[in-house]
DNA sequence: GGCTAGTAGTTGACTACGCAACCATAAAGC
DNA sequence: GCTTTATGGTTGCGTAGTCAACTACTAGCC
């Protein structure tokens, strides 16, 4: 939830001849604005639909996001492991986001039938009501400050191109630390 | 860093007729693939890009921002409260955020001039000397994930696009949630 | 000059998350 | 069928962040 900016106060980077291996991008390349630009709308939209909804509903934005996910699924219910995936959470980290769910009575635990060592989480009717009326609020909050300020060619192209970065990205995998660093450059 | 997308298993919100106040947006409203778009690239680029900091310098995205900020500043220095506004982090959070950069060398504190109560964060010549090591894989990141991936017509589009949303979530102001869920719009 | 507000920064208490270690169970190899 | 290995989930611990309370100072008002 930082800036990240990324213009850096000269170009050292390039300074010495020959030695240029790959992408030799200068930190003061104008295709940054567009790197900015995802940064801050990203850190203040979510800093704004987080505030509203816990104004509103007092739900987070990951507790939302959680609801909306069992919401969607077959029964209203699925795997730990699931959920994490599709809320981008550590297992730990959905463990204890279901526990806080648990305890505020929108979703129930039960055992997984097909697997002894699974549980599942269930959307309770409470739930589906409380994530009801706060996906009023959220939708509000997408369309007032994201769709309504950007023109639907410009919306049309942030979904193809940050789609692609998505894509890109998931393909790569998780880990690819050691792979991408140093081999992805071919630097040795 | 979370998921946040924003399908919603019917339409439930509509269902009244005549209760509808302002933008009465469906949770099926296919514009809705920018939002989770943004979203997901988001989180991947980030998560990524940290990690790839943090395993060759060591250093984390929010530690590098604010290296790179006070690089930038005149004097290589900054007042706590300006860079705790750059790097969108909240005064106590740049407090300590200082407080590990002081640890590793990488920053000095020291007195503002002008006013006895502030702080002045300055980069010393091994922060700087850290930058520039870093600036490397940052930058290459953000060519080879963002950058390399997005066409130039989508980059610009992006750029403007999310330029727009920044500008206007600024002007709404930071605190305005009761002004502007229910005022914003215009509706009552 | 002397109050009264307001502002800059730090600290304490808390929250949300990740990682690594841990159990319980499942699946694979024999 | 029994051992070995892999997987699902929870827990302990550490980290990074926020908010609210506090201190020290500045600035406006009389």
């Amino acid at each position: 939830m930082t800036a990240m900016t990324s213009e850096l106060v000269a170009a050292p980077t390039g300074g010495r001849p020959g030695a240029v291996q790959s992408t030799p991008m200068s930190p003061t390349d104008p295709r940054l604005g567009a790197w900015r630009a995802l940064i801050h709308a990203h850190a203040r939209l979510i800093r704004r639909m987080d505030e509203e909804l816990q104004a509103t509903h007092g739900i987070s934005l990951a507790e939302y996001d959680a609801l909306l996910q069992l919401a969607n699924a077959p029964g209203r219910r699925l795997r730990m492991s699931t959920l994490a995936e599709r809320v981008l959470l550590s297992r730990s980290g959905i463990t204890r986001l279901v526990d806080r769910l648990v305890a505020n009575g929108t979703v129930e635990r039960s055992a997984c039938p097909t697997d002894a060592r699974g549980a599942m989480a269930a959307l309770t009717p409470a739930g589906l009501d409380r994530l009801r009326a706060a996906s009023r609020t959220h939708l509000d909050g997408v369309a007032r400050y994201f769709l309504d300020v950007v023109t639907a060619e410009d919306r049309t192209a942030i979904e193809r191109g940050l789609g692609a970065v998505v894509e890109e990205l998931e393909a790569l995998g998780p880990g690819g630390i050691a792979d991408s660093v140093c081999a992805t450059t071919g630097e040795t």
